[in-house]
DNA sequence: GCCCATGATTCACG
DNA sequence: CGTGAATCATGGGC
């Protein structure tokens, strides 16, 4: 797991809801003895961390709030002795109150954020485990594919923008390897799932009358959306390095596809990362 | 309930 | 170590 998906601090909004998990009275949703071995020993040991920190978190509050009584009761003391060498009104003790009960407060939200910390990284745990797959969400999969067509002529993003991708979708950097690794495969097998099925029906030429054979190998496809609501499938050529055309496959004969400027019009209009 | 898309896992390679 | 490829397992639409 990676360690930076846990790491951004708990909301201080968030801290009370999260906190009230600690109350209920068992979190194990197995309804019994079905189940995987795995997933009961996570629950368990989920539950026994769930109690050790409410026990925490109630022992913590405990002593602080000894602790506050014990310091107001310490600052009246110094303020009655001090009534003798000088005047000492009713606002003085107010003050002293309200600077402890401030001190009092603060330590209360520190205490409650670190459990809070502790009990959600525990259960990101457990709710990875429970839920085993789930697919992303139609935001995640349009920023990954965004930056995938960007980067058509060398999808391999680099640990920052790895890093940069995950944190916009939401997902681990790990999660970004994988659907790069999965998208780079099935990308190159659906181009040559397409020439074998364009193969296949033999006779094929460009426009001018030139053989398949001698095109260059697309580096990528892409799918076009069309007026009509359905999708045209582009092959993205580059003939030269900084060199890029695309072209469409209409019936048994490869047309020229949009222009760049075209296609950026379409693709292009996200904003890109800095290479 | 079937089927394919899709996220995750595993292993080999350089 | 990052990647490619094969494979597994689930999700979700029909």
């Amino acid at each position: 797991m990676d360690p930076a998906f846990f790491e951004k601090e708990v909301q201080s909004s968030e801290i009370d809801a999260i906190l009230e998990e600690l109350n209920l009275e068992s979190t194990v949703v197995n309804n019994g003895s079905e189940g995987d071995e795995e997933l009961n020993k996570l629950e368990s040991s989920y539950e026994a961390k769930r109690l050790k920190l409410r026990k925490e978190l109630n022992d913590a509050m405990k002593k602080l709030e000894q602790n506050s009584k014990a310091a107001s009761e310490r600052i009246y003391a110094v303020l009655r002795s001090q009534m003798r060498v000088r005047p000492i009104d009713e606002q003085d003790f107010q003050r002293a109150a309200d600077a402890i009960r401030r001190r009092h407060e603060s330590a209360q939200f520190e205490i409650k954020q670190y459990v809070a910390n502790c009990l959600l990284v525990h259960r990101r745990n457990i709710e990875q485990a429970r839920k085993k797959r789930k697919n992303f969400d139609k935001d995640t999969t349009s920023i990954l594919q965004a930056y995938f067509d960007k980067h058509l002529d060398h999808p391999y993003p680099s640990e920052e923008h790895k890093q940069m991708l995950a944190q916009q979708c939401g997902i681990t950097v790990q999660q970004v390897n994988n659907w790069f690794g999965n998208q780079r495969i099935r990308r190159r097998k659906q181009i040559e799932d397409s020439r074998l099925q364009h193969e296949q029906n033999s006779e094929m030429y460009c426009q001018d009358g030139s053989n398949l054979e001698q095109l260059i190998q697309p580096s990528g496809i892409i799918e076009m959306p069309l007026e009509d609501g359905s999708q045209q499938k582009l092959f993205i050529i580059h003939p030269q390095p900084n060199q890029i055309y695309y072209q469409a496959f209409d019936g048994d004969m490869y047309m020229p596809g949009p222009s760049n400027s075209e296609i950026h019009q379409i693709y292009g209009a996200n904003e890109d990362f800095q290479q």
